[in-house]
DNA sequence: TGCAATTAGTTTCATTTGTAACTATACTGT
DNA sequence: ACAGTATAGTTACAAATGAAACTAATTGCA
């Protein structure tokens, strides 16, 4: 039996091209944090959101980090565990927590910057200055 | 006490971005094909590369799709279960299969390739043409 | 008021995933 | 030829994940 190819080339198909890019990517930069700091991915992402915004709920982290609300239930507890966290509860709406990095956990926070930080800056290096704005727009363009 | 900032935003931030991107991409796109073939992603790319190569074993699976061999081996396992794969194995090397869409697994796949190719053109026509190009390049030069 | 509908967050359970151990086959150097 | 090592693929087990059910608090509106 001859088969027509019908013409999909999975190397040249754009969805299965980011994943790829961006799986390595993320795996190589969780491998920075979680071993130096034994945090996973979702327990970086909540910390890493409530470094730059203290005091958000449990679901405005969710919608911040468009992580699902259970694994940012998971990472919140875990935290706590940890001591990373504060958490106290809006009196105008006791269900509706108010977090917040404690001391250790924003200890944490700014010696895990740098390296996420330079991390980037090796990144963009295999770009120009130029296409590294282009990157931005780009990606600006596909989030529609 | 007054926390200044170190300097990260998430939102700005290269590899969260691309995550972010990246997902909310496969997932719209798993959805297509696994609403109507009920495929996972693994199973889904096996067949669309062995659609492209066939013969291939699975070790040659795994390097051409960046999969772990154990996510390969199952959705392998499956794909058989349902009648979608031949296998065959290697008389110059026992251990090596040789694997090949069947009849009805060249059908699924050539019903999915025309939805893929869809998709793509539909994401890229949030780029111009100039964009697209742009594009490849860089995630050429991301992937070092 | 008071009761249905919503919302914040947690827990349960089934599925998926990855690491590591395992089986079977093949290769290598002596 | 054969002991040691490497490779293809599978299986077992433990951890991560998400959908759905659940609890508790709040809102809307009759």
């Amino acid at each position: 039996m001859t088969r027509q190819n019908p013409g999909l080339n999975l190397k040249e198909f754009l969805p299965y091209r980011l994943s790829i890019v961006t799986n390595r990517i993320s795996a190589s930069f969780a491998r920075l944090y979680s071993e130096k700091f034994n945090l996973s991915i979702p327990e970086w992402r909540v910390m890493a959101v409530l470094g730059q915004q203290p005091g958000l709920s449990a679901d405005e982290v969710c919608s911040e980090t468009e992580m699902d609300k259970v694994p940012v239930s998971r990472a919140v507890t875990k935290l706590l565990d940890k001591g990373l966290l504060n958490r106290e509860f809006s009196g105008r709406d006791r269900r509706r927590s108010i977090l917040s990095l404690s001391e250790a956990g924003y200890g944490m926070y700014t010696q895990i910057v740098p390296l996420a930080l330079a991390y980037e800056v090796e990144l963009k290096a295999a770009l120009t200055g130029e296409e590294q704005t282009q990157l931005d727009v780009l990606l600006d363009k596909l989030s529609e």
